[in-house]
DNA sequence: TCTTGTGTAGTACTTTTGGGCTATTGTACG
DNA sequence: CGTACAATAGCCCAAAAGTACTACACAAGA
């Protein structure tokens, strides 16, 4: 079963996205947002698996949602709704941390198959987008050197580059905030840092885009 | 007219290949390679619009090529042929500078379409590899989009990405330690976020944290 | 067996941040 | 001339981050 939220706000295509995935019995409807806003604050609460989050709102960019949603977020995943194949904004997006994006002429099997194919790790797009994508790829390197840090270390510095409260990274890792900052006092010593800012520029240096 | 060029070992599949493109009418042959050799010498002076590169030589690997190749044929676009869909060098591939794959089990029409695709501006790709690139794009940089942030709310960010303290950043531009924490006030209002980490993440997303 | 490293958790403390204010310049724009 | 805004600077206050320790359990290795 896959939980779905939807971010939109014309009611009319809102409803039909929502039937669209109530239509299907693999999917469950875990939360109908109308506004960025409103958005931000239950998202956090459903944990959907998808989030199918409208492009071009009213108010503000569903890009935006995305920048601001998407760190605390680990498990959800963003898919895009746009009119345009090829909208500048779709590849904006995909930077932000979207993973995909369907078009709102799509039908109802098409939201599935994308809903699907990304909840299965796939990227629903176009050759277009694609093509855009590796462009900014070409020129980059990733590297893998994580210095003398441990397993767990490297997971408290990947959420600590989320840009992640101690507390917040506690509950993630159901462990003692002390507990966290510890750990954060034995990477700054091994990366010779004093702080976060320091200790992720030093170590996103080498790399670590860590894939998650 | 679209011009090939296909570097290919195997001697079938590279006649097939061959046959394939000269059987349309939009497209000529501009050379042909057995090997990685072979086509270092020849492809700069063929120049083709589309290199068709087999990923998988007996001598070398086709990414090698590409690696080589591609920094003195600027015009030349690089189409890989693999065999497996989700193989992971059609990954390495794209990150060496190639636009796109097709599978050897491709139809002649497939193949058609995905030179077609690639000379008009698309990448043919899988959902699969589309999502391991946008991987390794987040938390990448590029474009210049400062949002509305002034000139010296952006000096301060910059100042800020080095891991700079307040004063620290009070000392550099002579200035007073609050304005320096008003300026970072007005910065996360601005980007809709709350502290450094934040605020560096969102802005590298859209690229440059001031050069340097 | 003893030591080392890791992950866990705590206490106590200081410094740094971040949010909410107000206020004064100076400059640009209508 | 007034309005808006950028840059400056201060105040207060609470939260978060960082430092310095101690402590225990467990696993791997000398």
């Amino acid at each position: 079963m896959i939980t779905v939220s939807i971010l939109e706000d014309h009611a009319q295509y809102r409803n039909l996205l929502v039937r669209a995935i109530e239509n299907n019995e693999n999917f469950a409807i875990k939360g109908v947002y109308a506004t960025v806003e409103e958005a931000l604050l239950k998202i956090h609460i459903d944990k959907p698996d998808i989030a199918l989050v409208d492009i071009k709102l009213n108010t503000q960019s569903g890009i935006e949602f995305v920048n601001q949603a998407k760190p605390s977020l680990s498990l959800t995943q963003f898919l895009m709704c746009t009119s345009y194949q090829n909208d500048e904004n779709v590849f904006n997006a995909l930077k932000a941390g979207a993973s995909g994006y369907i078009l709102k002429g799509s039908s109802m099997e098409e939201i599935h198959s994308a809903i699907t194919e990304l909840y299965e790790g796939g990227a629903p797009m176009s050759p277009y987008i694609a093509k855009r994508v590796i462009g900014l790829l070409n020129g980059k390197q990733s590297n893998q050197h994580t210095f003398g840090l441990s397993e767990r270390e490297l997971e408290v510095l990947s959420l600590l580059s989320k840009g992640l409260l101690y507390k917040e990274i506690s509950v993630q890792l159901s462990i003692s905030p002390n507990t966290v900052k510890n750990h954060c006092k034995n990477i700054y010593k091994r990366l010779h840092v004093q702080n976060k800012v320091e200790a992720l520029n030093k170590f996103n240096h080498y790399g670590m885009t860590s894939s998650s």
